[in-house]
DNA sequence: GTCTATATCGGGATAGAC
DNA sequence: GTCTATCCCGATATAGAC
């Protein structure tokens, strides 16, 4: 019974969920309302609001969704094969996460509205994005685990690179060029940047610039 | 007559703004409704939006006055004279837009909800406020103007600083330290960083990662 | 030109009955 | 767990006082 009944429930939210989503992608964010919604998935305006506290909680379940989802392609990208190189391990990191986002890019571009309030729950620095980005954390330090990075920038380099593949993302979340083609540049072209920056830093000509570097993601990370 | 009409009128407007830019302080912009600041005002709704057509309508105003009030300070940092190095006009310029900002440090707080997206009236990337971020460009590139910076990097200098000054506002603004004082930590840490970075970019040797540099601003660029 | 008062609309969100 | 009724908000419109 209680499955049964948990069963039904969680078939509601469901329908709530895809009705939401498909408004979304048809009509944008702003545009659809709750109202049309709960009428889409049979439902009352308060039954919607009883599964998602707001119009954003859908697109923040939509994001958790897709993130869930993109987990085993992120695995394979961050640890593949040390014959890998590190350049190509980062760029097919960032397309795994882009092409999970793919379909909803339109509903994902509502959550850029809060994106840059860290005290927004449903942003990307948030509180109760935390574990996601925790997790996003564990795959990038794998992946230069095996890099041989200098022990004072070496600590730093998954949140750097974290904040790397949010910025890819975000600009291609504003990205209006046919098929997102600036960003498939800007992720060759800066990943390629990136993992030159990240081998220079090993040189010790370059000691001394990399110890600014260092102090300056250590101020900006202590308030975080 | 007319100038006691229209002294009486600026001063409802005057106190509608003053009411507003007090309520968005306290209690945030998006929980600051119309009603209350005309309210607040003594005035009728109606009245409000007689002088602001709209909320954001507002924020534009504080934005224009807050933007006019630093001009000559800005202005003073940018040309300072030949002697005064780049690091210490570069410091200067964005010191005088703190402590411009400084007394409404709360109002624009609540706004930073809305900054990323670019689509929002209100954010400073937006196409609303175009044309104070492109005067904030001629006074930046009047400051690089005597730096002999290459060819191929000097026209995209005033853009980058742009953004650079860009974050650091926005740090100051989410920075909880006591006085903001990683901020100033950072401004003086990433100020001497940024004009090594130019510095350096004029040496021949560099040329190939300046160059990747390059490709890399003007994909970003394209965009915007 | 400067307002007041009031009505109206659509939309997000909520309270409380069932 | 679900629905109905309701509230509040931003915004607009209107009629008219001063």
């Amino acid at each position: 019974m209680t499955s049964n009944k948990m069963a039904r429930s969680e078939e509601t939210r469901r329908r709530i969920y895809e009705v939401a989503l498909a408004a979304f992608r048809e009509k944008g964010f702003e545009e659809t309302t709750m109202r049309a919604i709960a009428a889409g998935a049979g439902v009352a305006t308060g039954a919607a609001y009883y599964y998602y506290e707001s119009k954003e909680a859908i697109v923040m379940a939509f994001y958790a969704e897709a993130w869930a989802s993109m987990q085993e392609g992120l695995g394979a990208a961050a640890e593949a094969g040390k014959k890998t190189p590190l350049e190509a391990r980062l760029t097919r990191y960032v397309e795994v996460k882009l092409e999970a986002f793919a379909p909803n890019r339109g509903v994902l571009r509502a959550l850029l509205r809060n994106g840059a309030d860290p005290a927004s729950p449903v942003s990307p620095f948030g509180r109760e994005t935390a574990p996601m980005r925790e997790a996003d954390m564990v795959w990038l330090a794998k992946m230069v685990a095996d890099q041989g990075l200098p022990k004072d920038l070496g600590p730093h380099v998954p949140a750097v690179l974290w904040l790397y593949q949010m910025g890819i993302v975000m600009f291609w979340l504003i990205d209006e060029s046919a098929g997102q083609e600036r960003t498939r540049e800007l992720l060759r072209v800066s990943a390629k940047a990136v993992t030159l920056l990240l081998q220079l830093s090993k040189l010790p000509l370059t000691r001394p610039i990399r110890r600014t570097a260092v102090e300056l993601i250590e101020i900006v990370r202590g308030v975080a």
